[in-house]
DNA sequence: CCACTCAGTTAAGTTATTGTTAAGACTCGC
DNA sequence: GCGAGTCTTAACAATAACTTAACTGAGTGG
């Protein structure tokens, strides 16, 4: 079996960049360090990594920032980033979703935690990858085809409803802020106006049920079973 | 420590139903009961249970059934289901594993062997899952859903309640200065006039209940078991 | 026991955010 | 280049969320 995902760690203090790194490795990946985020940027470039663990707090370039920079790269469109941060600093998270990262672990870290987080965000990674069909409550989504199929009603969604509806119910429940919204369907350097996601919205409400797609008002919007 | 999972027993024995209830409960677990499949995934939907117990031997609907249709939507997603069999009916076993169940457990069934099952895989979850909530006596944040549950009943608060909400109770205990809290959910630019907090702690009591936010007078508020 | 401060309570006022609509621009296949 | 379908925008309406202000009450210290 080739377990042997790479991953880049991405933290300014040694110490860390060790015991993740140590703990990682005796996993079987193959990892990278970078103790600051242009050098992160650098080595991503060549290492392709799969997964990038990246810490917020650093001198220089910052971990939000290095993330900007990695999204508006095509070549790393695909690849995982997750924050570390400090658990005192938990509205980072919010920051972080908005440029593009998939998920944060928080600092004290404990290994055992680590690994099952990086293992569950790998193999989502794999299963969104080899899996062309979403199911979520009655309605399906097929990849492949554009089709999306509701209670034995097909319904032919054009390019951006069909991306839309595909990011929200990628994982349901959870609020994709606008921002993020934006920066997966229209992509981090397009901008087109705040009404835009709106119209969207309600016209797969319009054919999908109201019902799906709730709205957090000052946050995003969530697809709701 | 709150060890308040929510577990959804179903069986179509009331003897079985009443005995693994009662060992349970007696825990410190949150039950809910079930005696047929359909009445299960309604009880579910609301409940939002941790734990599934499932029987497979049922009338009407059997757990295997059950278990297909608990699978095929997404909000069960994370949801942990564990077969109940007779000791002699092999054959369920394997079915079941194929409808996506995470465990078995057979009859009869022993309270210590049911305890320790049970514990191993809530722990699983546990260490996959946690990140994003909070959880403060019988109250749970969820951050990337924004949604708040007490005792398995959920409220959805508007953005800075839930803002509030989830500062104080990130450190149930500590009492949080109004200038800190104005500085961590508002923002230490804006200007917000002095009762604007106190409306927002109302509306969280008033929902939430009183109990849990104390007033220091003087100094501020903190969150309280 | 009075004056004072601080928090609780309301309801009304204000602002911010989202919903809706229709029109125009744009794309793509024919 | 034409038409069907798609996407974006802008203006406006609707609504939810937030803030305020005025009043009340509880607690405290002089």
């Amino acid at each position: 079996m080739a377990n042997t995902s790479r991953i880049l760690i991405v933290d300014d203090e040694a110490d860390i960049l060790e015991f993740v790194q140590y703990n990682l490795r005796k996993e079987g990946y193959d990892t990278e360090i970078a103790d600051n985020g242009k050098a992160a940027i650098e080595k991503a470039k060549k290492f392709h990594p799969h997964l990038i663990l990246l810490d917020i707090m650093m001198p220089v370039m910052d971990g939000i920032e290095t993330c900007r920079e990695l999204r508006a790269n095509a070549q790393f469109k695909n690849t995982i980033i997750a924050f570390l941060t400090a658990r005192s600093e938990d509205y980072s998270q919010i920051a972080g979703f908005d440029v593009g990262a998939d998920d944060y672990i928080t600092k004290p870290i404990k290994p055992r935690v680590l690994m099952s987080r990086i293992k569950a965000l790998l193999r989502r990674l794999q299963q969104e990858k080899d899996e062309h069909k979403i199911v979520a409550g009655d309605i399906e989504i097929d990849k492949e085809s554009y089709i999306v199929r509701r209670k034995g009603k097909e319904f032919d969604l054009p390019k951006k409803e069909f991306e839309l509806l595909t990011l929200l119910a990628s994982k349901p429940g959870k609020v994709f802020t606008r921002q993020e919204i934006l920066n997966k369907v229209w992509g981090s350097d397009i901008i087109v106006g705040d009404r835009t996601i709106d119209v969207h919205i309600r016209k797969l409400r319009e054919k999908l049920g109201e019902d799906y797609f709730k709205t957090m008002k000052g946050v995003g919007y969530k697809f709701d079973l």
